[in-house]
RNA sequence: UGGGAUGUCGCCAAGCGGUAAGGCACCAGACUUUGACUCUGGUAUUCGUAGGUUCGAAUCCUGCCAUCCCAG
């Protein structure tokens, strides 16, 4: 452990605050933030907030504070997939691609150029090694925070140089520790909604964004029939109810969306609910192939109890898998990732 | 132009003389490192309009307006 050094990504929020306190005196220990706004907007400001109270908690503990520039990098990977998945009637996950290509990509990349042998976040989960030596992500121990459903894409070199301190921590156990040390985001909320879009408004970020202003098109029935017009196929998502504006006497939800027709297809709930679907852009974390079928527990979105499902890999990059029992409103774009009760075996993009 | 029917929240719709149900939509909040789902709460001093009857009308009467249907 003599060359061992870490760097930890501080957003400005409690999290990274006290994964950095836990770090502190463990070898030579730095924070870094990363910037990612565009160079206007309230987010940006917002950002130049986080930036500060990262470097304070910084300075409370008494170690350097780097600021790295990821803003190109970030639209690269991050904010341009998010618009084209949109306009090809997808529904990504931006963090799922921040993660993968920013966080646990560029800033590593930083971090490992800046000299420093690891990287740490403020992420709930753990990763372990097996017999083998090989690198396993593993649920947290606070299931409601649990955030390995974001981080399936994390290959084994990326797990070899990760520490996530917070794994092993309830949340109200951070909030402690960080009024224990005095840290000033301690009473911070927990982030939510995309940080790319703090009104939460995103069809509005694509519309302003984007050289393709949203079409308005029809909103038909499974059986063809016109029912109203819709604001243009980003507006909308698989399974949503809300903010279709049309009273058709009972709950309407989204039940598909077509690009080429440029329809959104609306119906009732129970029409939602599907069995198989096929993954691609794939990661496996406890070994590189699965062979043959095998029985995982699987969740195709975040806020979700995993359920049974069959998985085989049928092809170099795709997994097909076939739930136990039909799961509602499965969008593609989507992000599936599969347990084996703690433990994350890997994940994929819905196709 | 005759005959009939209807006009209650954005939409659908209860109410039939006693002081405006409900559903959908919408809004707010909760939940949440994605989009959704879900949950909780809120939303007509007013019933096409102008009068009349009545202690009291959205509910009865009259005129007007609007819409729809059948005749033509």
């Amino acid at each position: 452990m003599n060359d061992f050094s870490v760097m930890i990504a501080m957003s400005g929020g409690v999290d990274s605050a006290v994964a950095a306190t836990l770090l502190q005196g463990r070898g030579q220990v730095a924070g870094v933030t990363m910037r990612v706004a565009d160079k206007k907007g309230t987010h940006f400001d917002a950002a130049t907030r986080d930036i500060a109270d990262a470097a304070a908690t910084c300075k409370t503990l008494g170690i350097a504070h780097h600021v790295c520039d990821l803003s190109a990098e970030f639209r690269t990977h991050v904010t341009e997939p998010f618009i084209a998945a949109y306009e090809a009637g997808l529904t990504p996950n931006p963090c799922v691609a921040c993660n993968k290509h920013i966080k646990f990509g560029a800033l590593l990349d930083f971090a490992a150029k800046q000299g420093f042998s690891h990287l740490a976040t403020g992420h709930y989960a753990r990763i372990e090694r097996d017999s083998t030596g090989r690198y396993l992500l593993k649920r947290a121990v606070d299931e409601g925070k649990d955030q390995t459903y974001m981080l399936y894409t994390l290959t084994q070199d990326v797990l070899a140089r990760v520490l996530l301190p917070l794994g092993d921590l309830t949340k109200s156990e951070v909030r402690n520790i960080a009024a224990g040390a005095g840290l000033s985001a301690a009473t911070r909320g927990d982030s939510q909604d995309i940080c790319f879009i703090p009104d939460g408004d995103y069809a509005a970020y694509i519309t302003a964004h984007s050289e393709n202003p949203p079409k308005k098109g029809a909103f038909i029935s499974p059986d063809g029939q016109v029912l109203g017009e819709h604001q243009g196929l980003i507006h909308y998502t698989i399974g949503q109810r809300k903010g279709l504006g049309i009273a058709l006497g009972k709950p309407a939800f989204v039940l598909a969306k077509s690009v080429k027709n440029n329809t959104v297809t609306l119906g009732e709930d129970a029409a939602l609910y599907s069995t198989r679907l096929t993954v691609r852009d794939i990661n496996l974390i406890p070994f590189e192939r699965l062979d043959g079928a095998i029985t995982l527990q699987a969740k195709a979105r975040y806020r979700q109890a995993a359920a049974p499902a069959r998985v085989e890999q049928t092809g170099e990059d795709e997994l097909t898998v076939e739930f136990m029992t039909p799961q509602r409103a499965v969008a593609p774009g989507q992000s599936l990732v599969l347990y084996d009760g703690d433990y994350v075996i890997g994940g994929g993009i819905i196709k």
